[in-house]
DNA sequence: GACTCGTGGTA
DNA sequence: TTACCAAGAGT
């Protein structure tokens, strides 16, 4: 305890404000059920951790209890298709999540016994799980005093001690913040409870500071601004890139689909056949670049914003009698494409040339 | 440390 | 509308 010098606030006023204001989750042991010695299962830990990972409670939601319901143990995961795991993950984003998720899976399974293991160093070790889910999962699962620090987390100190490093470069030493501030006792709910407050009253617009439990304590509250913090490095500018996607549907309702590679953007998932998506509008964004020849009808562009760059694809539909041999992709009747691991920017695509492709067609 | 890697919600 | 951001990991 000689560790924790006078500016470390204690985690018990955290702790109290948990007990009461705690979020109920579908993956969460509540504290009052954790008291009469309820114990979170690690899978389920795990694989919300991982779907959470720069994903909100809201998207991950259904998403959880699907792969629950499907997948109900790690065992399960690891003896599933591959195909399967990544269409139940289509739309959920970071696909390589998913292609980690199983990996990860399929190491538990078959290098441990099926039985997830109890340590941040071991947890991280395994595809998929690093410094963040590791701690948490070492934490939340296991009751191991590991230090979470998630993007919450990172708001609630740098704010807690007026921390004006930008981010990144902050982070080790937010880290040891929170090392010294995480208690031996409940120190999976003490992370859960630091997330907690990020979201629901450390927010990053208009914090509910008089609601906070670390409201004497708070350095951006009494010196400062707390709306000042985190200090975060300039982002830089997205680019845009322009492509064509080609919709070709027979008059058996088949669409022409293929497969991407399994590695880089949108890896391993399904896609109707376009150009490569480059930084200039030229030849290749039009139909001369079809998969084959056809009446190529253009009807729109879909705009899809990923993380660094925005794609605008213009849209070329071909109705045809019957279909035509391809090398590298195959004919999906359009009645099985909810079935298939196709990505939102996919199926807007697909929805732009099918109006009813889908039964919620998106953008 | 700098990049890559999705998507949907919100103000 | 634009911009930010949400329980980050891998290279």
């Amino acid at each position: 305890m000689t560790l924790k010098t006078l500016d470390t606030p204690s985690a018990k006023p955290l702790l109290d404000w948990y007990d009461r204001h705690h979020r109920d989750l579908p993956w969460r042991v509540s504290p009052g059920m954790a008291a009469r010695g309820v114990k979170a299962d690690p899978y389920h830990v795990w694989l919300s951790e991982v779907m959470l990972q720069q994903t909100t409670v809201q998207a991950v939601k259904p998403y959880f209890a699907r792969f629950l319901q499907r997948w109900p143990d790690v065992t399960g995961l690891a003896d599933a298709d591959n195909d399967e795991v990544m269409a139940a993950w289509a739309g959920l984003g970071y696909y390589a999540r998913a292609r980690n998720l199983k990996k990860c899976a399929e190491a538990v399974a078959r290098g441990h016994g099926g039985v997830f293991p109890d340590t941040e160093e071991r947890l991280k070790s395994l595809p998929g799980i690093g410094d963040y889910t590791a701690a948490a999962v070492a934490a939340i699962a296991f009751n191991r005093q590991a230090a979470v620090m998630d993007g919450n987390v990172e708001r609630v100190i740098s704010r807690l001690y007026a921390i004006s490093t930008p981010l990144p470069a902050a982070k080790p030493a937010m880290k040891q913040k929170v090392a010294l501030l995480t208690p031996a006792d409940r120190p999976g709910d003490f992370a859960q409870a630091m997330m907690d407050l990020g979201a629901t009253i450390c927010t990053p617009k208009r914090p509910a500071c008089p609601l906070c439990p670390f409201r004497d304590a708070c350095q951006a509250l009494k010196l400062s601004d707390p709306e000042l913090f985190p200090v975060k490095a300039a982002k830089k500018e997205k680019p845009v890139r322009y492509g064509a996607a080609f919709i070709a549907v027979t008059g058996d309702g088949e669409i022409l689909l293929r497969q991407r590679v399994a590695s880089g953007l949108l890896g391993g998932m399904t896609e109707v056949p376009t150009t490569a998506w480059t930084a200039r509008i030229d030849g290749e964004t039009s139909a001369e670049a079809a998969p084959f020849d056809a009446a190529w009808q253009a009807c729109g562009t879909v705009i899809h914003v990923f993380t660094h760059f925005e794609l605008r694809l213009s849209i070329w539909r071909a109705a045809i009698a019957a279909k035509v041999g391809t090398n590298d992709g195959w004919w999906e009747p359009v009645i099985n494409l909810e079935a298939q691991a196709l990505p939102t920017v996919m199926k807007k695509a697909i929805a732009t040339a099918i109006p009813l492709a889908f039964k919620t067609s998106k953008g």
